[in-house]
RNA sequence: GGUGAUGUAGCUCAGAUGGUUAGAGCGGUGGAUUCAUAACCCACAGGUCGGCGGUUCGACUCCGCCCAUCACCA
């Protein structure tokens, strides 16, 4: 039985994005390192050299706050976070070959370098711009850092760049009474140069528009960078000003690297780090026409970066691009974004302290597939779906005919001798609709040489070791674990087919029960070949079991027999129900206020939470009349109205409220009006809804209008008498 | 507002280029069994495939509109 081999081997180099070393990881994190481990072990299982780097991204204004909140320097609370972070990725066995920081000299170097060269092919450009100053504090701030009312809904304390009440981005500028996160002054606008990456260079705009198509990115995420991309790229500010925690660029004192610049170099800088301690050449990675291949595993969010940014660096410092950047969605938890109120806010530290790493790397595989589509941790599922099948169905099958072979034959496992001869045959176990067109389970029950249905299926099995690997390969590890569990059902229904426990109780028939017990061994052993990139740690526990060698996937070509095994103990536990809800409960006392999030943090998709829905929760069913007093409703005469092209709802009104000038208004009423029938005629408007950009203009206003369930759309109108102005309250 | 994605049984999800009775796992119900941490096996339960309209001999699968959720953009 000879089964394809792997020809040669491949050179992978792969990374998951750098964690900010401002937080902890939780398991939205974790998606991504569990997708990515799950990859490598394979690669690795494969006989190919994969080699897993990542590093903690530790630079920027969130860090050198936080240091100093804490009133210990930058560099100790990196190395602090560090070890919390390496401590979560051990418990979920992430095995990195290299897990390091951006805070090193390999990265310093690969910044520089990375920097020079775009500065020397013309692609650094330096500008002054205006921004935020904190004159207490001394420094600029960024967006995030600057909080205010909201100019839309006047919520207070909001950040500088949206508002977590009313969902309203904005400018800094635009908020009310701005103040300093950092000192509470109000903050001056000052000018300083900039240093900047001219994404808007043609020949970055050509290379990526060549460079963002399969297999560099999934086709899903094409469309996205295409509109990045046709609306025009605008250069890139990678640098900040002192004080800043990071790298000064050599040649503009004073100024330092934005961290998301030298985030993914860390990757360079983390592979660097590794190369030294392993006699390797970092070149034979990064140069241009390298013949290793090189994967990002990221989330939807930072495709930008990895996509466009990333891409345009290397090329035009010299080095080679990514052979493709992975992408994958969110998770949410019970059907929502995590949440600190509702407990689903999970860190890696309180999972680990309650539940079994492996069911969590289990049910992340059983939902993972290659696209970008979020993913779910349905928590009731996630307890029925690892007890049924882990346990259940794939442990319970060793569990089912171990005892046998320890207490019926000293350990020592068949021959199969006898099998031979059908072991060497080549079946076909699919017609020509790709069905399966033998039922193992259902032939012996019906009688016949049982070893002529046993060596097919042996083979079946085998042969599912071409049908799991390109599904792996292709990160489809839902679909992977779907065949991967059909093959327990069959191996499950074998045993209850062949009644080995019958068989036990009648003399005479020593050889069956040996053989029935060897084949299921076999079963087993075959379904954690492929479970191992999944469950590591069961896999060493089922090799230990079985007296065996580390599994590779090659050895899906080979059965066992004849060997001395060691006597079953349980693989793996059931989930409790308690003890996920003991988890829940724990994140929810441990509820405390949010820290400020960094701006654009790397892996920042895994911090999505819901921030808000403190706010959101309780039902007000009455406001103030002071609130009501906010809005400024004024009759308007609508003196022009035309439809707009290129958009489906909107019709452009101009509204006359006693000012000089008509307000422009873009008003989704197409569908019930026709422009010509509006002008003339009076209605109502929103006259202090803040201005808005809008894809066709300033919006300055907003026409109020009735709808429901019913089809429709109704305009106010006032009584007789009304004028244009008069304040509607 | 624009763009894109998603919306299939209680839950989590499969369903290639349109074609006879729409699938799986879990849950539920009934049965069988006891080797296995009540696990496993068998059977059943019947969801207008988000809604409306269209193309077609025929649509979950194509088109349009609408609704909901999510993301990105402005």
């Amino acid at each position: 039985m000879s089964h394809k081999i792997p020809a040669t081997q491949r050179k992978i180099l792969v990374t998951s994005a750098l964690p900010y070393a401002n937080g902890s990881i939780h398991l939205g994190h974790l998606v991504e390192y569990i997708q990515t481990d799950i990859w490598v072990r394979f690669q690795k299982m494969q006989g190919n050299s994969c080699i897993y780097c990542c590093a903690d991204d530790t630079h920027g204004t969130p860090i050198m706050l936080h240091a100093e909140k804490e009133g210990i320097t930058p560099e100790q609370l990196i190395d602090r976070v560090w070890h919390e972070h390496k401590r979560d990725f051990d418990g979920f066995h992430v095995a990195f070959d290299n897990y390091y920081s951006t805070n090193s000299p390999e990265t310093r170097h690969y910044a520089d370098t990375i920097y020079t060269r775009l500065r020397d092919a013309g692609l650094i450009e330096k500008r002054a711009i205006e921004q935020f100053y904190d004159p207490v504090k001394q420094m600029f701030l960024p967006d995030r850092f600057i909080k205010g009312e909201c100019p839309k809904c006047h919520a207070k304390d909001q950040y500088g760049d949206s508002c977590e009440v009313c969902g309203a981005t904005y400018q800094p500028t635009e908020l009310i009474e701005p103040y300093s996160a950092v000192s509470g002054a109000m903050p001056v606008r000052k000018e300083s140069d900039h240093y900047f990456f001219k994404l808007s260079d043609p020949r970055c705009a050509d290379f990526l528009k060549s460079w963002i198509v399969p297999p560099h990115v999934p086709a899903a995420a094409g469309n996205k960078l295409n509109g990045w991309l046709g609306s025009g790229l605008s250069d890139w500010d990678i640098s900040r000003v002192a004080p800043y925690f990071g790298f000064e660029i050599p040649d503009a004192p004073g100024k330092y690297y934005y961290v998301w610049l030298d985030a993914p170099i860390g990757y360079m800088g983390s592979f660097q780090n590794y190369c030294d301690k392993h006699g390797l050449n970092f070149d034979d990675y990064w140069k241009p026409d390298s013949d290793a291949e090189l994967y990002h595993f990221i989330g939807k969010d930072i495709l930008y970066f990895h996509a466009l940014f990333w891409p345009a660096e290397l090329r035009h410092a010299g080095f080679r691009t990514p052979s493709g950047v992975f992408c994958h969605g969110f998770l949410t938890v019970n059907g929502s974004k995590m949440s600190k109120s509702r407990g689903t806010f999970i860190t890696a530290e309180s999972y680990l302290r309650h539940l079994n790493p492996e069911w969590l790397r289990y049910y992340y595989a059983a939902k993972l597939n290659g696209s970008m589509e979020d993913i779910d941790l349905n928590l009731e599922d996630f307890s029925a779906r690892v007890n049924a099948d882990l346990v259940g169905k794939y442990v319970n099958i060793a569990s089912r005919s171990a005892g046998f072979i320890t207490k019926r034959f000293s350990g020592k496992l068949d021959s199969l001798s006898r099998y031979a001869p059908w072991l060497e045959k080549d079946y076909r176990f699919f017609d020509d609709q790709g069905n399966l067109a033998w039922d193992f389970p259902g032939m012996i029950e019906s009688g016949g040489d049982r070893t002529q249905v046993e060596a097919p299926m042996l083979r079946f099995f085998q042969h599912h070791s071409n049908i799991i690997a390109p599904l792996i390969e292709g990160r489809e590890y839902s679909k992977a674990l779907r065949e991967i569990m059909f093959l327990a059902d069959i191996a499950n229904r074998y045993v209850n087919a062949t009644k080995p426990w019958e068989i036990a109780k009648q003399e005479g028939r020593e050889t069956d029960l040996h053989e029935i017990c060897t084949v299921t061994l076999n079963l087993f052993r075959l379904l954690t070949i492929y479970l191992k990139p999944i469950l590591p740690i069961v896999a060493e526990s089922v090799e230990a079991f079985l007296n065996l060698a580390p599994l590779q996937w090659i050895d899906a070509n080979t059965l066992i027999s004849g060997h001395t095994i060691n006597e079953y103990q349980h693989l793996m536990t059931r989930v409790d129900p308690k003890k996920i809800e003991a988890m829940v409960d724990e994140n929810k006392q441990t509820l405390e206020p949010t820290p400020a999030p960094a701006p654009a943090r790397h892996a920042e998709h895994q911090q999505h939470v819901a921030q808000s829905d403190e706010a959101k929760a309780p039902e007000q069913n009455y406001i103030a009349i002071d609130d009501f007093a906010k809005v400024d409703l004024r009759i308007a005469r609508i003196v022009t109205a035309s439809h707009v092209e290129g958009a489906d709802k909107l019709i452009r009104l101009e509204l006359d409220i006693g000012e000089a000038k008509p307000r422009q208004v873009f008003a989704g009423i197409k569908s019930a009006y026709d422009p010509a029938t509006l002008v003339g005629r009076l209605t109502v408007m929103v006259a202090n809804l803040a201005p808005r950009k809008m894809k066709f203009g300033m919006s300055e206003g907003m026409v109020l209008a009735a709808s429901g369930d019913t089809p429709g759309l109704f305009i106010l109108s006032p009584d007789a008498g009304a004028q244009p102005g008069m304040r509607v309250k």
